[in-house]
DNA sequence: CCCTGATTCGC
DNA sequence: GCGAATCAGG
């Protein structure tokens, strides 16, 4: 492949989109990324403060150059980074148990205590995030569940990829807290165990109401 | 390990 | 000009 008129046009709008080197490879097709990124800097289009450049440099403030508005514009770009605690909207089959949709609304703990004062906020103690009241769960799903906890990866966030576990584990507010991080069923943000207790049927569901 | 971009250098 | 190999880093 060589770089026509088209795919250079791609190659630039992409980058501008703060899209990585191998996903523009990817979509362009017949070029690796270190074919990309060499295009990239041969088009002087490199820059991008904040990467690589940081090393041995102090040079910064010299002509001072206008700054670049989108810089900000792209903060963490991989898809893979996308902390994505939330699962994506899935088709139809199935669907996320409420009761397990870890960023969502905390399912109201009703025995936790009174807490009838706007002050108090939650106890450090439990997490909120995954928990799925137990009650929601099947006792063989939650005991592999726990059985997998304890083999978890502790993955930081930086750390999740396309094929980690991305079930969060822990109380977001403290040190206590890292993202399972085991392989992840593929085409799904969670690893087997956690899927089970992810993505339930409806009907499982229904059946097990009340 | 996974993935980033940056650089080098023979072609 | 091109891009694999390599480097440096999260």
């Amino acid at each position: 492949m060589s770089w026509t008129d088209e795919r250079v046009e791609t190659l630039k709008r992409m980058w501008a989109e703060g899209q990585s080197a191998s996903q523009i490879a990817k979509e362009l097709g017949g070029v690796t990324r270190n074919a990309v990124i060499g295009k990239v800097h041969r088009l002087g289009l490199s820059n991008r403060a904040g990467e690589g450049a940081s090393t041995a440099d102090e040079v910064d403030v010299a002509p001072a150059p206008p700054p670049r508005p989108e810089a900000a514009a792209k903060p963490a770009e991989p898809a893979a980074q996308k902390p994505a605690v939330a699962p994506a909207a899935k088709p139809a089959a199935e669907r996320p148990a409420p009761a397990a949709a870890p960023a969502a609304a905390p399912a109201a703990p009703s025995n936790v205590t009174p807490l009838p004062i706007r002050k108090a906020i939650i106890p450090a103690g439990q997490p909120l995030p995954p928990q799925p009241s137990a009650n929601e769960i099947s006792p063989e799903a939650l005991a592999s569940v726990r059985e997998v906890e304890k083999r978890a990866r502790k993955l930081t966030l930086m750390e999740l990829t396309e094929r980690t576990c991305k079930w969060p584990i822990g109380d977001p507010a403290t040190d206590d807290f890292w993202f399972c991080g085991l392989p992840s069923v593929a085409g799904k943000p969670y690893c087997e165990a956690h899927v089970g207790v992810a993505f339930q049927p409806m009907s499982a569901r229904r059946d097990r109401r009340r």
